[in-house]
DNA sequence: ATCGGTACCTGCACGC
DNA sequence: TGCGTGCAGGTACCGA
């Protein structure tokens, strides 16, 4: 389900909780704690209010008042609802005051909830916030690396959270290849690819990200950025600026979708 | 220090 | 109907 639109839309979605106290906190699914324990964590979360709720890159911190962080990640399936019974891949129900209940719901379990008093080390070495960067910083990282820019958009600390998605409908709003080496993308082309991502992810969280399969934010709301996507699982068909058909490519073992005219190396 | 490749899970669409 | 295959928004870890 899950990049930067879409958690953030998620985190905003969850506002309706800042405030309210945990009473109590089951776990049922293990293998999303990552081999914490379920008794301890309960301890941990229960009795706390939560001060904040916030997105950062993929993750989504609940800070507790006086009391650490609930980091979750929502992995490629990971689901965050308020209230709604349980379901066959439930893994934590948090039981709140003012008879409020957040499941975490996750089906190929790639995505974990962690506490912690401090933020974690994975979360504090991601890289900057792709809507924050500016362009000189950019441009320097850009040209710090030898590997091809689909590769490094998806790396998280090289910039936090892009995904498979938006790298795609990125490079196409900047013309550029994904094979293209991240080192000899400079000037006006890492200035586009610079807007480029701007432009897409302000657009996405607009739209309350993509619904690709059954992604929905804490309120059961679809997003609707799909219908503008331009490259991502349009293979074969054809391209919206010059009609070439798209084309699909394996980078870093993951599906790179782009046009063989628009988009150079 | 940086890369690419592999592993981790479940569900779905597709062809036979 | 059922089975095998490939694919899916993610990251962690390994060895080169």
């Amino acid at each position: 389900m899950p990049e930067l639109p879409e958690v953030e839309t998620v985190a905003r979605s969850l506002a309706p909780l800042v405030g309210r106290r945990i009473l109590s906190a089951e776990f049922r699914g293990l293998r999303v704690l990552r081999g914490a324990d379920p008794d301890r964590m309960a301890a941990s979360l229960q009795g706390h209010r939560i001060a904040a709720i916030q997105r950062y890159g993929k993750f989504i911190l609940v800070s507790l008042q006086g009391a650490g962080y609930l980091v979750i990640h929502l992995g490629m399936t990971g689901r965050v609802l308020l209230g709604g019974p349980p379901g066959k891949h439930t893994h934590a129900i948090l039981t709140l005051d003012r008879g409020g209940v957040l499941l975490y719901d996750d089906s190929r379990q790639f995505g974990c909830l962690q506490y912690s008093r401090e933020l974690p080390q994975r979360v504090q070495k991601l890289g900057p916030e792709p809507l924050e960067v500016p362009f000189p910083e950019f441009e320097a990282a850009l040209s710090k690396r030898k590997t091809r820019i689909k590769s490094l958009l998806l790396n998280q600390s090289f910039l936090r959270g892009i995904g498979n998605i938006y790298a795609d409908e990125s490079l196409f709003r900047a013309g550029l290849h994904p094979l293209a080496l991240a080192c000899r993308i400079r000037g006006d082309r890492a200035r586009r690819l610079h807007r480029a991502i701007t432009a897409v992810l302000t657009e996405a969280i607009a739209a309350g990200g993509s619904s690709i399969s059954d992604y929905v934010d804490a309120q059961g709301r679809k997003g609707f950025f799909q219908l503008s996507h331009r490259v991502y699982q349009r293979t074969g068909e054809p391209c919206v600026d010059c009609g070439a058909p798209i084309r699909r490519v394996i980078v870093a073992q993951r599906s790179s979708h782009f046009c063989p005219k628009c988009q150079k190396r």
